[in-house]
DNA sequence: CTATATCCGACCGTGATTGTCCGAGTTTAT
DNA sequence: ATAAACTCGGACAATCACGGTCGGATATAG
């Protein structure tokens, strides 16, 4: 159904908390899974992922936690879910794997492949640091395209 | 992860043979799934629910089989996923529902929104009509947008 | 009437997703 | 040194959506 997935939106979540927090404190899982109503061991797990992917830095010990690895600006949506969910394709044909019986009859793959890009784009020009900033104007390229459906 | 149901493909692939196929010949469930190796079941199961999103039209009997209600022009990419897949709702605080445990604390759902906007766009502006054209070149108004990621 | 086709709903197996638990290693405060 | 607080890492169970299947009803052409 084209959803991004729990685990995603409370990395998100946090990953915005943080931003707000801002540079050198760092913040506990406990901390950040109370405020929102997250499982703690989740949130934890989460958050290791992301720093796995480099988008975050832990310290150990008491007093310890997670910031960000690098400015709120420099960090896409698209890093973000990429680190938790994997890299996200649109079709089970995706870059490399084309693991699907009906590969070479689809004659559906090619324009397909176009759809992903622009997803992709999206969610590649979003920052966190906007997210925070909760600013509402979207200085994106795909800003005007009114939605035709039906 | 992002990603479509193979429902879905399977009802973009038999959108495209019917937009092919053209005018009034109506085609058989079992031509487009042997035609393709989609279990025949089961693409009767997606035929008949475009047919009831008002997609399709379809005759019954001997020689009977489906065809398109309208012009591949005039139905969109968008149609098609939302009458398999349901609305498609990037968060599980869709539209309406919001049954999520942090629905009043979550400060994500504003610019998350917007982004399910745009990839609603993104899917809306595309035909049924340019896929089966297999056109290269994209004349829809989110075109020029590059691709930024990474 | 008979054969062929769509229609419709119910059903199940599998695999991904969500959430939980526990043990181990690390750092700091007392 | 000791204890406390925290992260790390994986293993595990429950849940649920999804892909796929089956059987019966119905309508049409010949
Ligand atoms: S059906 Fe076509 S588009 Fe869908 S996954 Fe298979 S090859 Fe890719
Ligand atoms: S309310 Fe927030 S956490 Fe809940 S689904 Fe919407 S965006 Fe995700």
């Amino acid at each position: 159904m084209l959803r991004l997935s729990k685990k995603a939106d409370y990395a998100l979540m946090a990953m915005k908390h943080l931003a707000e927090k801002g540079g050198a404190s760092s913040t506990s899982a406990r901390e950040i899974a109370e405020q929102y109503d997250i499982p703690i061991e989740l949130m934890a797990k989460v958050l290791q992922r992301l720093v796995r992917a480099g988008l975050l830095v832990s310290t150990q010990g008491t007093r310890g936690g997670y910031m960000l690895s690098r400015a709120s600006e420099a960090i896409s949506l698209a890093a973000v879910i990429e680190a938790i969910d994997g890299p996200f394709t649109v079709t089970a044909c995706s870059t490399e794997k084309h693991d699907c019986e009906q590969y070479g009859k689809c004659s559906i793959r090619f324009p397909l492949w176009r759809i992903r890009e622009r997803i992709a784009a999206a969610l590649g020009t979003v920052t966190i640091a906007e997210m925070a900033a909760e600013q509402v104007a979207v200085a994106a390229p795909v800003a005007h395209a009114a939605v035709v459906r039906r």
